[in-house]
DNA sequence: CATGAATGAGCTTTCATTCAT
DNA sequence: TATGAATGAAAGCTCATTCAT
């Protein structure tokens, strides 16, 4: 396996899916390796592997990506476009009028998405995405939930103790993730114990009000 | 390259290093693996690679490790020691006497002791880490650490709103850490901050005392 | 690659291109392939390249070429085409009265028609003619020269020693080729050097006259 | 086959043989290329059918040639050795005297060591050679050829007529060689006609003489 | 006639592992 | 015990070619 040492510049896919059945080729071979991923674990993600479930050449998936790596690097976009995209649904459907009920929002939010994704998957993804360069993807999306919270706590400043520095966000953000990345490596139990829950948001809360 | 598929269970070691010339050889390998995995990233780290720079032969190394993962892990294992023996050492040090004394303490410990182990190493041994089942060893560290906070917090009732029940010991040493451990990840400026040093102790002590 | 293992039998056209965008569609694609040869070498050359740059799809390509050492000879059959007529049309410019006319006539017209086409496209023109069999095109093209000399030699047969056998023959134009491919193939700056044409005319008129 | 387009440096062998058992697996690899390039042309010179040809295993011969190409180079080298050396033991054991003689020494030597290897196989490594950067190298061979026949020249000033300047010389060695290499590629009979080597000294006589 | 998505045989290369010396 | 030459399964990837639309 001859793969990134050091971390590779993403090559552009081989060419964007423009008919129906380009499009649908495009999505099974995602959906393939993403199973394999999940199920599997990487080193069974080969190309060959990928193709087969997907029911295509190995031809047809090179003309769909430059090399294996552009399959692994869209599995996770995908999988962060969807975590994203719902926990993004689930706050604006709760409309959060307090920094309270922000937090309560965010933590479920990210709680619900997770859960179903346990250890495997995500080990498997976020390994491969370190590999790519992309910790700082990763950094960028929670950071923009870091700025969520920001600028709302801003509205709410009399249940803000202190301002809200950078170093304090970063620290608020990385915290709870973190402390929610590791129950889905451990494939704790706690991940589906209301008090996990309660406990992550009353860390959220307590911090700020310190 | 047939590496761990599905998680491996790890084989027991060829030998037992007994003798003197054995332990020496033992860990010129298993410090050449890490440094290469350290400097040049787990794609190079090949047995090859591995026993040339330690000065053996393949074959040696064949004879002191059932296969390369068990080089890896070894890596792993070692590093692990050494870190959970510089907080222990650092604890025993301060002698903590308080709550805050001792959350001070441990972060201290740990930042000290990951500041130098920047992204890169971290990154791979943590990705090799993944791939062999051992974040359960992981999480057996950590809540060593957990165990530590919680007898020494019952020594000191009034710091401590709430009983430190076992999920609230898992969302503080996940929290603290993974926020550690994302600073490390992304190879944040905040690493070197005194500021986010200070975060993390509040962020603890905060949640105690919520 | 399944490319002509063994010498293959060159396979018919597809269709003889009997319109007027037929034949447009033809030359365009072995246009596309010279350029490609020429600039990029062989390996380059692909089919699906080729087609690109002629801006016709790959299904088109194989609507007029059997196969892609089909496309590969028609380009090597246009350049010698190409070649011929020109020498041809200077010759006939020139009219040479005598055998020296002649000789300079024809080595002349050889240095013209090759200086432009330098090193790198002889050399993959002439790697892929060799790997089909058409060398024996080759040495039937410079025995069109070779009769040319010899009948006008014979007009001539003060200016020459010794009948000119056909072994006589064969020496002459092959060590005047020679002396031109190489010339070629080392890229050579004797290429542009006057006194080589003139070294080239002495060895020719010293050889016959031996 | 991804073959170099631009011509490669050639990479440095992986070890030097320096074993008897390896001298003689680097001798079978070499012979077994050579033989397949000979009798079934590049195309047919896969790493596998070598190894395969060879009796060792892929992987061994990735132990001695850093790649595909390499071992093709070995090959070519090997073969410009062999027909060196031959040259110039032949020359050595006819210690020529006159210019003549030595030419008569340097034509009878080339065609004696080029008949064997007819067409096919010459044909085969003067196409792999090209696509290797290595027509500068031919070039040095025949130079040293034209070097040899400057110095002998120089010392029968008689014989030669007009002095030997580099680029009579070029023509000369060019021209010779142009056409047994023309005889070789198409395979000419003339190649076993005495009536080719008397008629190639009269052109190098002729030539060093007018 | 033109298109281009799909095919898949087959290539080069790597590297963990073995075993005769 | 140490050695390192040899092994070979298996991976990623290319590209000539076909054929349904």
């Amino acid at each position: 396996m001859a793969r990134a040492p050091a971390p590779k510049a993403p090559k552009p896919l081989r060419k964007a899916p423009r008919q129906a059945r380009s499009e649908a080729t495009f999505a099974a071979i995602v959906e393939a390796a993403a199973q394999i991923l999940e199920r599997e674990g990487e080193e069974e993600a080969t190309t060959a592997r990928i193709a087969e479930r997907a029911g295509v050449s190995i031809g047809t998936l090179y003309q769909y990506f430059a090399d294996r790596d552009a399959v692994l690097a869209a599995v996770i976009r995908r999988d962060r476009e969807t975590v994203s995209a719902e926990i993004a649904r689930r706050i604006a459907e709760g409309d959060p009028k307090t920094a309270e009920a922000l937090v309560r929002s965010i933590i479920g939010a990210l709680l619900a998405v997770m859960r179903p994704r346990r250890r495997r998957r995500r080990l498997i993804l976020l390994g491969a995405a370190m590999r790519m360069q992309s910790s700082e993807d990763v950094a960028a999306t929670i950071d923009r939930i870091g700025a969520l919270i920001a600028s709302v706590a801003a509205r709410y400043p009399t249940e803000v103790a202190r301002p809200l520095t950078p170093v304090r966000t970063y620290t608020l953000t990385r915290a709870v993730m973190g402390a929610l990345r590791a129950a889905m490596m451990e494939n704790s139990r706690v991940l589906d114990d209301p008090a996990f829950e309660e406990e992550l948001v009353r860390l959220a809360l307590a911090y700020l009000r310190a």
